[in-house]
DNA sequence: TATAATTGGTTAATATTATTAACTTGTTTA
DNA sequence: TAAACAAGTTAATAATATTAACCAATTATA
């Protein structure tokens, strides 16, 4: 009845980038940074953590001189959001 | 938009506890025991601090005179998880 | 009728996670 | 050219979750 829900996904902030990239091509660090107010320290952990699941890949440009990391979600990834999106259902849709 | 989720429901196993309970009565520690799969202990705190957070009521009673711990859950919880299964729904339905 | 096993938990210790604070490399501004 | 800023990373710390050991009482068993 109750799943075990993906650590890696029940995380609130590594579930907001991958909430994000579900739904983008490529988003920018800096843009998940103004999204989620959250630290960039703290972003660019939960990033390495989801690009060693394979759930996300990471390419690192240049724009304008400064650096700029690019994020995307791969097949893998969006597999595990939607498996735990469904798993998660039958906690917040009881009964 | 990424609204901050109430980190006492942010734990697969208090989220397993409360979702229960918030389509019954009350309900006892042992069938918690029994659907969650969880170790005692882990229930044992998990419920003590969704009690303390003042989500939950716990009453403690014999049955065959076996000690009995009989859970039910607030109007503050109630409020709590509903608030917690809103915000939660923009992280997993994105766009 | 001791004693071993079971029920129904609790608590202290440990392992795991998340978050922050400090640092780095390079760039732009004064 | 020194100070401030951009875009991150990493090491240290704080917060959480989980387990392992324990406890008190009850029931089964030899």
């Amino acid at each position: 009845m109750y799943e075990d829900l993906d650590p890696l996904l029940h995380s609130q902030l590594r579930l907001a980038i991958v909430s994000m990239l579900v739904t983008s091509e490529k988003i920018e660090f800096t843009h998940i940074k103004e999204e989620t107010k959250a630290a960039a320290g703290n972003i660019s952990i939960q990033i390495k953590k989801l690009q060693e699941a394979g759930y996300i890949d990471v390419e690192k440009t240049f724009k304008n001189n400064y650096p700029k990391t690019l994020l995307s979600i791969t097949d893998k990834g969006v597999k595990a959001f939607e498996s735990y999106v469904n798993n998660l259902k039958k906690y917040i849709n009881p009964k």
